[in-house]
DNA sequence: AATATCGGAAAATAAACGTC
DNA sequence: ACGTTTATTTTCCGATATTC
């Protein structure tokens, strides 16, 4: 099965294969934009949200009636809608399809050398590594030193799993603000955002508009509209595009003006001023970084056919990177500075008490 | 087209916590 | 003491930018 993955189209390659788009069959929707609602009209909120009100059992609904589906607005670059994971879609029937394959684990190298690391690259436990040694570099292979981890840092009580408890309902304790659950000690688990595959074309963001009032049940729903059109299982909920940069940061909600679905459309300019997504070139100047000539630099060339040879056993759908942020501290700055750091207080010289300095180094490139 | 860069998810690690 | 939970740290995939 790694077999076929790697087969695949290594680029562009998405988990989950792109629905039919239907519009909705109730309603002669044309697409216009905004949707039936007028300017000014129904401009939902623009986040995750169950169906209301039959939609909130996530177990579905106790009189058989499915629920309704999730929806989710996207902001820009930030998440991709994706069908509902394979378990089952919020309420859904159980689907005919098999489950989707496990993926294999990911496996690590306890600890890379400092050339990979420093490239991001996969290393191996033989020093020099096989990468170094490709790469001619064998001799600056050495492992880095991993930081000791902070210690004296409260946690609050830890929640035990129970034994019925599935691995997919637990939450990490990220998910909580302070560890805490939220309220109520049966809260149900996330309900899975059963949004659309959608690929919006390049340079708009897809947002899908939840129904207006009296606009139920969704196509989704499988029941037949309001007018007697016939049910839809398969409708996803109507995307409207949204140009990149016709767009403030991320403000809520979404605006009306924005431009209409393009058909076949093109990549829209990004005129306008919004600092977190400027493009690179401009944000990257090089301001006189200490051109040290790094082994790993060399390495890199390469990289391309060692990941292709190495890598492919997981493919974490839909990853969209974006350099809007390079413009604060890099990676790279931000390991060097680390790198320099160690140096410093290893002679000493830094002055600055560690537990300070580690407070935080949450980057925040400032 | 080839190569470089690096964001961010996944994995690994280890400290804190809980139980016996 | 030992098992479990979870925060922190590291690895490295793969998307995107840059260079040739």
């Amino acid at each position: 099965m790694t077999e076929q993955a790697k087969s695949s189209p290594p680029t562009q390659e998405h988990p989950y294969p792109p629905p039919t788009i239907v519009p909705y069959p109730h309603q002669a929707y044309n697409g216009a934009f905004p949707p039936p609602g007028g300017p000014g009209g129904y401009l939902p909120p623009f986040f995750a949200y169950p169906h209301p009100p039959e939609g909130n059992h996530p177990e579905g609904a106790p009189n058989g009636v499915p629920p309704g589906p999730y929806m989710i607005g996207l902001p820009p670059g930030v998440v991709y809608a994706y069908p509902p994971p394979q378990t089952q879609a919020f309420g859904a029937p159980p689907t005919s399809q098999p489950p989707p394959a496990l993926r294999p684990k990911r496996k690590q190298v306890k600890m890379a050398c400092t050339n990979c690391a420093s490239a991001c690259k996969r290393c191996d436990e033989n020093r020099p590594c096989e990468r170094c040694l490709k790469y001619a570099i064998a001799d600056t292979c050495v492992d880095g030193q991993r930081k000791e981890r902070k210690r004296g840092i409260k946690r609050g009580p830890y929640r035990r799993k129970s034994k019925s408890e599935g691995e997919g309902s637990s939450y990490s304790g990220a998910e909580w603000p302070n560890g805490q659950p939220p309220t109520t000690a049966a809260a149900p688990p996330p309900p899975p955002v059963h949004a659309v595959a959608q690929y919006p074309p390049e340079g708009y963001y897809p947002i899908y508009y939840p129904p207006p009032p009296g606009f139920m049940p969704h196509p989704h729903d499988g029941q037949p509209g309001p007018d007697g059109s016939p049910p839809h299982p398969n409708a996803p909920m109507m995307p409207y595009y949204i140009p990149a940069g016709a767009y403030p940061p991320f403000p809520y909600p979404i605006y009306p003006h924005a431009g209409p679905p393009p058909p076949g459309a093109q990549p829209a300019p990004v005129p306008q001023q919004s600092p977190p997504q400027s493009t690179s070139a401009a944000v990257q100047q090089p301001e006189a970084q200490p051109q040290t000539i790094n082994p790993a630099d060399t390495a890199r060339k390469l990289d391309t056919a060692t990941s292709a040879t190495n890598g492919a056993e997981v493919a974490t759908g839909g990853k969209k990177r974006s350099r809007a942020n390079k413009s604060g501290e890099s990676k790279s700055k931000r390991a060097k500075r680390a790198e320099k750091e160690k140096e410093e207080e290893a002679n000493g010289t830094n002055g600055i008490d560690p537990a300070v300095a580690n407070g935080d180094d949450h980057d925040s490139s400032a």
